[in-house]
DNA sequence: TTTATTTACGCAAACGTTCCCGACAACGAT
DNA sequence: ATCGTTGTCGGGAACGTTTGCGTAAATAAA
């Protein structure tokens, strides 16, 4: 079933060498002659040999690969941030093992396991929604694991951090929506714990607070899973219509929870942005083509990854111990659609 | 930086035994007493042995790894067909290695040499759309590498394939069409060279025939990198639109181009299904919101990943070598929307 | 008691590499 | 003639594991 590989043994057989020697020629070592060199490149070149980079490994004691958790990969904004990881591990010679942790604390705990089983050399990861007890991702840590956290971030683990603006985006988001003239406006975000949801409902708050209107917490609804269970968006929808003072524009802070509010929305008959304005976090390409086209805060989720991954690299390059650690932010983009229009 | 992992000699020493006889007690063998294989195990607990699955890798020749080459991560089709390989992966114990052709030929190429010099066990490969010389995956396959192809399959090369009908598919879209009142019907396909192309236009021709209406090439425009550059979609309509006999619906044959199609009329500023009518293949999840919602042709893809990964397995986990291949169809589901609706 | 069989374990090779430590030649300098 | 040097190369250990083979003691059969 396996075909045999040609390994240093069947050159240094040939030429009646050494491996050693072989191995040195390879490696272009000063030690080797230029004749013999040449010898063992041509018949290396010849043979079509190949080093086996799982014996490289075992000497080495690094696999050159690196492992990524994400909730999820079916979903545009993880799945953008994968390409850039694949494309910088790509072009360094690492491979990429992806895991999902589908927003569970304990499948998480499994990929983690899994992945330092299979010992990766580094890992990039971004937390489960269900993740408030980091104690797993510290012990790895502190045995010496390099790891950058990207997008739902974690400060009390020392190391790097690659996250968007999200203060910013949402700060941005809200204003365009006052701006447009709504006044009355909920938000529907993810769960409590995550860094995503207090940095972009800081912005929200802080952008009804600069244009003097009042927060309404009860305009506020979490999704624990984030819209990854879609009644969850439907509740909240439903909840926020049986308040007294209805709202007049939601802004919803992940992607799952954009194009869910708009299902939801869409289902019960409501006219975006006629009947309610929406505007939320969303990487998908086809945010222009909805219906209407969604004003949407964009991350630049390939940066993110190439981000995370060049990090990630030097972490794990770095012939001293690192000591410095950067919190790399991005800026999301705005893109204005015709979801956030007050119609006079 | 790196940590030291605990090994079987560990165990030995700590026990003073030998490490023949700690690798034999996790194993579960025979030929150790009960009570020193509970000493083992008792040892190995407390120290929390793993086992390096890198030396485990170099002994059984197998890295326990398998690639994956697709055009593009970031595209729901593919990213939902890797999120089934991840699952079923996963589950049995094997790392998913990903690489993007960028559907590109050298790239591809690249890609395989790639993965066969990270030595995994076996392949899943979904062509990319320059790809009409298969020789390099026909030279890994002879040396005995197993294969599985998916969607974009070749039957010179034999072995496990798995699609979707995707004559089938299009026939019904075709179909629906039809039945919808739409006589001059388009077509924009991917590269000849790919099978899906070649299947889904003869499903489209055969419900055209079946319906008694004449096929006629110029209504049918081929976009060789599948719309990955937006104007090659442009082009194809802008052509379309110049035909004295105006086509009055358009079948798209792939995710990209449908959503692509979908842009460029709109931004000509035409109504759909008013001023032409669109059914295409697609896997977004946003189908239903889009600008109409979106009659699509659905493909399993998550199915097709998870079936496409356990052929797999059963090809390399197989003792003797398998002759007898698997031409796997699954069916794909013709979602209604409104953009294929007649208006009187 | 002797012999055969079983039980329970250790030794060492092997997987493909790298690399430390020699070794041996040729050479110029004493 | 002796002594370092320099240039080339090989032997063998090591990385962590599995496993064929050998073997001692314990038990069963003779």
């Amino acid at each position: 079933m396996k075909f045999e590989a040609v390994t240093i043994k069947d050159i240094a057989k040939a030429l009646g060498i050494s491996t050693s020697t072989v191995s040195r020629a390879l490696r272009d070592s000063y030690e080797i002659s230029p004749e013999t060199k040449q010898l063992v490149l041509d018949c290396a070149e010849k043979l079509n040999y190949r080093p086996n980079p799982i014996a490289l490994s075992l000497k080495e004691r690094r696999s050159r690969s690196i492992g990524v958790v994400v909730c999820e990969i079916a979903n545009s904004f993880f799945s953008q941030i994968i390409n850039g990881i694949e494309s910088i591990a790509y072009d360094k010679g690492y491979n990429v093992i992806i895991s999902q942790s589908h927003e569970s604390y304990e499948r998480e705990i499994m990929d983690l396991h899994y992945l330092s089983s299979r010992s990766v050399d580094g890992l990039l990861i971004s937390l489960s929604t269900e993740t408030n007890d980091i104690s797993h991702l510290q012990a790895l840590h502190q045995k010496g694991l390099p790891i950058v956290l990207f997008d739902r971030v974690n400060h009390d683990i020392k190391t790097h951090n690659v996250v968007v603006d999200n203060f910013k985006g949402a700060y941005e988001a809200t204003e365009h929506l006052l701006n447009m003239g709504y006044k009355n406006i909920a938000a529907i975000a993810n769960s409590e714990f995550l860094s995503i949801t207090t940095e972009r409902l800081a912005g929200y708050k802080e952008a009804l607070a600069f244009h003097g209107v009042k927060y309404n917490p009860s305009l506020v609804k979490h999704c624990f899973y984030g819209g990854m269970i879609f009644s969850e968006i439907e509740e909240a929808v439903n909840k926020l219509f049986t308040l007294k003072q209805k709202p007049d524009a939601i802004l919803t802070t992940s992607d799952k929870l954009t194009t869910g509010c708009l299902k939801t929305l869409m289902r019960r008959g409501l006219k975006v942005p006629d009947d309610i304005a929406l505007v939320g976090f969303s990487n998908s390409d086809l945010a222009e083509l909805l219906n209407p086209s969604l004003t949407v805060v964009r991350q630049p989720a390939m940066e993110m990854g190439k981000a995370a991954t060049e990090l990630l690299l030097q972490l794990i390059e770095s012939k001293r111990p690192v000591t410095q650690f950067e919190n790399r932010v991005l800026t999301p983009e705005l893109v204005i659609g015709r979801s956030a229009i007050k119609q006079p």
